[in-house]
DNA sequence: GTGACCACCTGGCCGC
DNA sequence: TGCGGCCAGGTGGTCA
């Protein structure tokens, strides 16, 4: 599934591929994914517009058009195409973008968990969904003071507060297991009970494995792919994530899988106690 | 305010 | 082979 570094590597590839394209059309199969504004107001205000630029923050990608903004999260299995307008549209195409120049920039979502939000540029950051987000590992103000008034009242697991967009932007599910397991933490273990240096390990190893991450182009699990089929190769990096039943990288002890707070969870039982 | 739980959604996998 | 049930999981909403 996108988490932070396969939608930058989503970012970087359709910036490189479509940008300054002029909307001449919108065709929209399944509406459910479009949040903000409706249907007929989403198409009104973008057709005529041209792309100058793409964004990220967190997970959400922001495609800049002259005065609005189009606030994309690819959640589960959201996936962009650029494609000819002549190619017939396939199966969970739900949002069709076509270009005036002839080419077409497509939203393919098998499982309709994506969403789509447009906001005026003044607005971007000042209404959800990006008011709410957390900050980033690599945010300048992203230091052990900050993750310790947000998290030292906690009475949850650590993994479900990094996992929280709110507090910790960017970490999903794959990342937060690495993360947790470079930082020898077990992801049971209460936030509350965190200490100064486990914050750091977490800022540190978020920031190392993200970086790690995104230049390798992200992780190929299970059907995510980015834009035009390109697929990550940060999976063959992975220590715990997926790993159950295999030997611990660092200890050999058994990799096990249990649920924290409805998520698979995998992790060294040696390593993270 | 906090934490737990559920809905959204479909393809893949497993057991019968 | 075919069918039913479960699992995967990011986010928003609801409820206690």
């Amino acid at each position: 599934m996108p988490e932070l570094p396969e939608v930058e590597t989503v970012r970087k590839t359709l910036r490189n591929l479509i940008l300054n394209r002029t909307i001449e059309s919108i065709d929209v199969y399944y509406s459910k994914i479009i949040k903000e504004p409706n249907l007929s107001d989403f198409t009104s205000k973008l057709v005529g517009k041209t792309l100058k630029d793409i964004n990220r923050q967190g997970k959400y990608l922001i495609f800049i058009f002259d005065d609005i903004a189009l606030i994309s999260h690819l959640r589960m299995e959201g996936k962009y195409f650029i494609k000819d307008q002549s190619e017939s549209i396939e199966k969970h195409e739900h949002i069709v973008f076509n270009f005036t120049d002839g080419t077409s920039l497509r939203y393919h979502d098998v499982r309709k968990f994506g969403t789509m939000d447009l906001r005026y540029l003044n607005e971007i950051y000042t209404t959800n969904p990006l008011k709410k987000l957390g900050l980033e590992p690599f945010d300048p103000l992203m230091k052990v003071a900050y993750l310790k008034d947000k998290l030292s009242k906690k009475e949850v697991a650590i993994k479900t507060c990094l996992l929280n967009q709110q507090i910790f932007t960017g970490l999903g599910n794959i990342y937060v297991d690495e993360v947790l397991f470079l930082s020898k933490l077990n992801p049971e273990k209460k936030a509350s009970k965190l200490s100064n240096n486990d914050f750091q390990k977490i800022i540190d190893n978020s920031v190392k494995v993200l970086n790690k991450a995104i230049l390798l182009g992200g992780t190929t699990i299970r059907s995510y792919t980015s834009s035009l089929g390109v697929t990550g190769r940060f999976q063959n990096e992975l220590n715990v994530h997926t790993k159950i039943g295999e030997p611990c990288p660092i200890c050999n002890t058994i990799i096990e899988k249990i649920r924290v707070n409805g998520r698979g969870t995998y992790y060294c039982p040696n390593c993270q106690k």
